[in-house]
DNA sequence: ATACACCCTCCAGCGGCGGGAGAGTCAAGG
DNA sequence: CCTTGACTCTCCCGCCGCTGGAGGGTGTAT
């Protein structure tokens, strides 16, 4: 029988911890003083704290590792708990190196750029969306007011309202001088019926690299170009149309109020 | 100016989030109702939060980001607090592969022997430490007794007390049937005099993969097996002499004793 | 007037300990 | 026998980046 300060020292585990697993029943000693509370261990309670540093190394929280001793567990329980260890490993594996990348790719950015890029892209989940939509053919995105003017004037016929932020999806897949293929969606609560020009839409979720734009129209380019780099270097590629958020739109459509506010999204997909 | 809401609906961020990075000086609204204490956004901010989110994804803690985006950091300085995360990233890459590694023997070892070893195997870092040892060729390592008889004779004779537990050296790089290569070992606080017999060491801290023998002596091949197998399965490889720890020691230095405790610890760097 | 959504502050909790306060215990040395 | 110093005990707070909930006020549409 030894005293917690020996054990701590044979096992290499600081006497907190043992104090911790005593308390979440992980590791009780064979023996506690009535009158001084000491703790008393037994040399052979030094396999058991073994066993539970593998388990925790495992990736088990301490919590699941007191289940896990509790329950005699059997070596095909314990095989599928491994199994769910092993995926989850992985996918943090994954996770890192991904981080990793982004590290590296924003590095290069600085050394190449000598500098801060001003758009920042960030990956996130958009959920699934339902819109009312009008799709055509224009000369250039400028001269998209038409068909925004079709559809708001649907909707307002039909009294629905949007309930986010409206946007563009440019359907084409390479860059055009003329004649985009896009197509102007707000998104709704409630289906509202079609007409000929009038489409209803579900957007499905999706993981989408985003910048956001702060200024007019006329630059927006400038983002397209950030985005557009980052994630090449970043390793992603795209999965869909682009979409144009129009997070706070410009007052009359203007493509030179320095006051608007665009995401641009594009859907992604690690390579 | 738009309410936390909807400042929450576009940045897809969450509102206690916002409200946490608010209170952490991250991203103050740009204005606060005095009398409901509302927070009040603008659109601009939104690339703000984005730089934030990119900052925190490159692994920075919301307190250096804090620190970043008040002082306005040149691209010198980014480029060194990058270079770190850098090294921090890919330590965390290789840790958590480790990790994978061993989760996976694990399940190799659970499929091929049909349920879980006795002997679990964990890597430990442990200290200098400083000894007094005799070193000498035996037939067998059971006839290590005359050693330690020596060893403890020298010491009780210079009033020098041991200051953890004793443990054996194998110098040995491969198996032997007669004439093994060992050293017994005391560790000690002070030094003492040597003698042609007793010598002084200092062993330099090392990583060692460690397991547990609860019982007799005659049985300890076992635990050889055992470790042996998780190291090569693990990817490491054998760096130096193997050492046996008595943590507690048979009676009369009897191969026999069923109570005895002992940690065979082989110093491994990972290939 | 009444919903109902929205907003506020404040507090607790997560996991796995580490640090420290304040008090009791034990063995060795003078 | 007394003192010293090393150990041990319990209890509480802090970490990080939020999340959840209680309890109460606010804003807008019917």
């Amino acid at each position: 029988m030894i005293r917690i300060g020996d054990f701590s020292k044979l096992s290499r585990v600081p006497v907190k911890t043992l104090r911790y697993y005593d308390e979440m029943g992980l590791l009780k000693p064979v023996q506690v003083d009535p009158f001084t509370g000491y703790r008393l261990y037994e040399y052979s309670q030094l396999s058991a704290l073994n066993r539970i540093l593998t388990l925790k190394d495992l990736g088990f929280s301490l919590e699941e590792i007191g289940r896990l001793l509790d329950d005699g567990l059997s070596a095909e329980q314990m095989r599928g708990m491994l199994k769910l260890r092993e995926t989850e490993a992985r996918q943090r594996v994954r996770e890192e190196a991904e981080r990793l990348e982004r590290i590296r790719s924003r590095l290069k950015q600085i050394e190449q750029e000598n500098g801060m890029s001003k758009y920042d892209v960030v990956i996130k989940k958009v959920d699934e969306v339902k819109t009312a939509s009008v799709r055509d053919v224009v000369p250039t995105p400028p001269e998209q007011g038409g068909l925004w003017g079709e559809l708001e004037g649907y909707l307002a016929m039909h009294r629905v309202r949007p309930i986010g932020a409206c946007f563009t999806l440019y359907h084409d897949d390479e860059f055009k001088e003329r004649d985009w293929d896009l197509e102007v969606c707000e998104p709704i609560e409630t289906d509202v019926s079609e007409s000929k020009r009038v489409k209803m839409r579900t957007l499905p979720a999706a993981t989408m690299a985003c910048t956001l734009h702060n200024g007019p129209f006329v630059t927006i380019g400038e983002a397209y170009n950030a985005i557009g780099k980052w994630i090449t270097d970043n390793g992603y590629r795209i999965t869909g149309p682009c979409r144009e958020v129009y997070l706070k739109p410009a007052r009359n459509g203007s493509q030179t109020d320095p006051e608007t506010v665009t995401e641009i999204q594009f859907p992604v997909e690690k390579v």
